[in-house]
DNA sequence: CAAACAGTTGAACAACCATTCAACCGTTAA
DNA sequence: TTAACGGTTGAATGGTTGTTCAACTGTTTG
């Protein structure tokens, strides 16, 4: 009762296929790293963010740009710009009165250039 | 004033750089795009889907094992498939009682991937 | 048919989180 | 020094969201 050529599941859920799940358990990523994937995904998971990522590409920008540029409020996105600090994704320089903000590295390019594939199926 | 050697900023914020502003709000994707982006990165910034995604990977499982593995219930397991389904990044397969799930292509893996190689520095 | 099981679903609850508001710090210019 | 400006921050608020619980569907088996 093979529902793939090849890999058939066994569970019949009845009694729970312990070999399956233990064989699972083994391969799958400790913890910490399956809260880290997902903490990291979770700061793309916004589109106040995106937007930010999105703006500072190339071009550093500073705040009170930043805000104009989305419509938003200096403090809300002061508040996001914290959280993509803390997360290493973007780096500032202070000139005077100023915060300029921009991309740490090409890697979040990367990812968000990947997901824009998928999305356009 | 330079930060840069190019792409210098040139805002001051008295008086919002509308050009930079201008520039940055014709060259960056539109609203849906945008939301569409962070929607996606939000899927995956759940680490119960997360580990959903790992245990499905190569081999199909049905929901019990699935929850046996997370050790969680089969409800809270049900609903989160639900979302991944919605989404698009899984199958499904029915099989007499049980409903066996699987990855729905490689590209999910690839973006995991892509994000687990920046984690590790 | 009836009981048992796999899975789904909707409502309720709790935890989380983005924005607002007001107060604050540091720098610059008068 | 004082006022003005760019930016940050903490508390409060409203909306979102993941899990629980109970009820339900559909399939299999006695």
């Amino acid at each position: 009762m093979s529902i793939y050529e090849k890999n058939a599941p066994t569970c019949e859920c009845e009694e729970l296929h312990n070999e399956v799940i233990e064989k699972k358990k083994r391969e799958m990523p400790d913890l910490s790293t399956l809260y880290d994937l997902s903490d990291f995904f979770k700061i793309f998971g916004d589109s106040t963010r995106m937007s930010i990522l999105f703006a500072i590409d190339g071009e550093p920008m500073c705040v009170c740009d930043i805000a104009a540029t989305l419509g938003m409020t200096k403090s809300a996105v002061s508040h996001q710009l914290k959280i993509l600090r803390q997360s290493d994704l973007i780096t500032y320089r202070k000139s005077g009165k100023n915060v300029f903000y921009t991309l740490a590295d090409d890697h979040v390019r990367d990812i968000i250039e990947k997901a824009l594939e998928h999305i356009k199926e």
